[in-house]
DNA sequence: AGCACGCCGACT
DNA sequence: GTCGGCGTGCTC
């Protein structure tokens, strides 16, 4: 009798599967197999050896093939995905399949690059070859000049394209030698280490003296407080003590310039692991970490579900920032991923922000982070200082208030730079028309076009889809088109009209998509060479312009009034950060910011008390309406071509989880999404919550075993979301 | 998700 | 007569 595997296979489909085992290889967990899964052949991840099985054996089939001699997921990684995909409630399957590079997902060996070498060997004779072999004599007697050693494949071909053939033959005289070996990045540190601040000081000793223990600290500065000093400190010491380190950032987009920081500062193995990346790039830099060669790993989210064997640092860099939660597929949230792996691997993490998010400032009330503050701003930089500017009944142009301008206009001439924030990209957000008011909407989802002048288009932000600027109404065709609101672009030709002669940087989305666009960009910034920066929430993100004095939001009464329990939250992290922009050098920097809310209590808290307080008002807020991080809440969304279905759906996910409930937990809807129609398709969503995190996770999983059965489920697209970030 | 089977409409 | 539409069932 043939032994039995349990098989994770990438798969929509709850639990793994069972197998006979008829290779002759140990069957090792986290090893890739390829296995017959109904009529085609898939590669599955093993999760162990079973006694036992209750599927009849006429269903059972064979492991065709074993990819693997060493798993690619080790036993602490797998057990980690295996709680991953419990807690998330999603397929173990698809869970695995995440965490491995696309180029193993699809089978292909888990080997590093090697790179050709050549080297002459003892005896060989250039004079002694034919006088017609030309090139053989040359590529011998470049190897011989370098006196044995091994000579790359690409400097031979650089003395001929055809230098393969004579090499050969070079070989088979028995004169020269083939090696091959890994290429292993290797960094060398450019730069000293900068004394540190006091308070810097203190927060690298208590994260160095916790190295080889679990501890959560939550490194709180603000921006220019020399938060990546602190890191670079860490890094160094888990390196000296063997460890590796993972750094993760959000944004593809940061992680160029911190990659160039940390080889400024760093020596050895550092890698990258970042969309940009293409496959082959990816697998590489992945087996260099999976292998425990890297030294330091810095990559975007799904960095954390990479093997590190010999991890001994965690570092989430803006850690309040949204991109770190997944949107589809396996909707998992790295910073808390990130928490239980450090925890597992009992090393320290280190949650880095400015403006933490509220579920990190309940951890550390709660005690399970340990706050580190720097409050002090690196050099002599002073904090900016951040004024409301009441916007009601005052004249604008183009969304400006005039003592906007003025103020633009003084930094301007002090030879100040200044960074105007508008979160919209486009001309205007609307198109409407003046006889019938009829705004241009999309085909496809419940939202207005934008309109984007420079391409002369109607744009979906919400979907992508796009179509020529009207000419007239599409509803009347009145020529009498209004373009509504302002966008990056509106306000871009405002100020070059208003300064004539002063440089412009628009930096969003649509500005920076050609590749290398950003990078040019933001030097413009950077360099100052541009005066003025007109840009969507790119801007707030981490940069650093030396020169910015100013800085300009246009409109924060957005965020006050949004549809998301989360919305101020979000609100108050990006007048914070891009406030941050401003002044990080000697001199002072200004934030103002137009409001026809001026009154309001909690942007009054914020400009004038700041983040904390005003985070801990909102969080008031929170417990006092049991939201989360005071509750606990999951989403069970659903999608149809027919909205009638997708309500029909959630209301059998409703009677399901009525029939089984256990605990207290409520469950609202299902209602429409905020925005119903997107894509075409008609969106519904089933809203969870309780106090306890174990009654969802339980109702939740109950519901797993009957989802699939239910009539409903084959004429949507479905997804549960624990704790999600949004509620769109 | 894929993939195959199966049963009804408009083509060569 | 068949090509192909998507409803339904199944994946160890």
């Amino acid at each position: 009798m043939s032994a039995l595997v349990q098989v994770a296979v990438p798969s929509p489909l709850y639990g793994v599967f069972d197998y006979l085992w008829t290779q002759s290889q140990a069957i090792v967990p986290g090893v890739r197999v390829a296995v017959p899964f109904g009529r085609r052949t898939v590669t599955g991840i093993i999760v162990g050896e079973i006694a036992h099985t209750d599927v009849p054996v006429e269903k059972l089939k064979p492991v065709y093939r074993v990819f693997d001699a060493e798993p690619v997921l080790p036993g602490d990684l797998m057990r980690l995905l295996e709680w991953a995909s419990r807690y998330y409630h999603h397929p173990l399957g698809e869970v695995l399949s995440s965490a491995l590079p696309a180029l193993l997902r699809r089978g292909k060996p888990a080997e590093l690059a090697t790179q050709e070498f050549f080297r002459s060997l003892a005896g060989c004779d250039v004079q002694s070859l034919p006088a017609r072999a030309l090139l053989q004599r040359q590529l011998l007697r470049y190897l011989v000049d370098r006196a044995g050693q091994p000579v790359a494949a690409a400097a031979l071909r650089a003395i001929s394209t055809s230098w393969r053939t004579p090499v050969k033959s070079l070989m088979e005289r028995g004169w020269v030698e083939r090696v091959t070996s890994v290429q292993l990045p290797d960094n060398t540190a450019k730069a000293a280490a900068p004394d540190l601040l006091p308070e810097q000081a203190s927060a690298v000793a208590a994260i160095q003296k916790s190295l080889g223990s679990f501890q959560g600290f939550l490194l709180k500065g603000v921006t220019g407080s020399g938060k990546t000093e602190v890191y670079l400190r860490c890094i160094q010491e888990a390196q000296q003590r063997g460890f590796q380190s993972l750094i993760m950032v959000p944004e593809i987009s940061l992680t160029p310039q911190l990659m160039t920081r940390f080889e400024q500062r760093l020596s050895g193995c550092l890698v990258s692991l970042h969309s940009a990346l293409n496959d082959s790039e990816r697998l590489q830099s992945w087996l260099f970490a999976a292998n425990g060669l890297a030294d330091v790993v810095i990559g975007t989210r799904s960095s954390v579900l990479a093997p590190l064997p010999r991890l001994g640092l965690i570092i989430v860099d803006e850690e309040h920032d949204g991109s770190l939660k997944q949107q589809d597929g396996f909707r998992y949230h790295a910073r808390d991923f990130a928490l239980m792996r450090a925890r597992a691997c009992q090393c320290p993490i280190v949650l880095g922000t400015a403006t933490p998010s509220f579920e990190s400032l309940n951890s550390v009330r709660a005690g399970r982070l340990t706050e580190l503050p720097l409050t002090r701003r690196a050099g002599d930089a002073v904090p900016p200082t951040l004024a409301l500017m009441d916007i009601r009944r005052r004249k604008l142009v183009e969304g400006m208030s005039d003592r906007l301008i003025d103020a633009m206009r003084a930094h301007l001439d002090e030879q100040g730079q200044v960074l105007v924030f508008i979160n919209r990209r486009g001309f205007a957000p609307t198109l409407l028309c003046n006889d019938c008011g009829a705004a241009a909407d999309c085909r496809r989802c419940d939202a207005h076009m934008t309109v984007h002048v420079r391409h002369n288009r109607l744009r979906c932000h919400h979907c992508g889809s796009e179509r020529p600027i009207p000419p007239g109404c599409e509803s009347c065709g009145s020529t009498q088109l209004d373009r509504v609101g302002f966008g990056t672009e509106r306000i871009t030709d405002a100020l070059t009209e208003q300064f004539p002669d002063t440089p412009i940087a628009r930096i969003d989305r649509d500005s920076t998509r050609r590749k290398g666009a950003l990078e040019a960009q933001l030097q413009r910034a950077v360099t100052g060479e541009a005066r003025i920066l007109v840009g969507t929430q790119m801007l707030a993100k981490g940069h650093h312009f030396p020169k910015l004095t100013l800085v300009c939001i246009l409109d924060a009464d957005r965020g006050l009034f949004g549809t998301d329990f989360r919305s101020l939250e979000h609100m108050g992290q990006l007048i914070v950060q891009v406030a941050g922009r401003a002044g990080r050098e000697s001199r002072a920097g200004t934030v103002m910011i137009q409001t026809r809310n001026p009154d309001n209590p909690m942007l009054q808290t914020l400009v004038h008390e700041g983040y904390e307080a005003f985070a801990r008002i909102a969080m008031d807020e929170r417990k006092t309406a049991e939201l989360p991080p005071f509750s606990f809440m999951a989403l069970v969304r659903a999608e149809a071509a027919d909205a009638r279905q997708a309500h029909a759906f959630l209301q059998q996910v409703v009677q399901s989880m009525e029939q089984h409930r256990v605990g207290s937990m409520e469950i609202l809807g299902p209602a429409p999404a905020p925005m119903e129609r997107l894509g075409g398709r008609f969106r519904a969503q089933l809203l969870l919550q309780s106090d306890k995190r174990s009654t969802l996770n339980h109702n939740l999983a109950q519901l797993c075993t009957h989802i699939d059965h239910l009539p409903g489920s084959r004429k949507c697209r479905w997804s549960i979301d624990v704790d999600p970030v949004d509620l769109y």
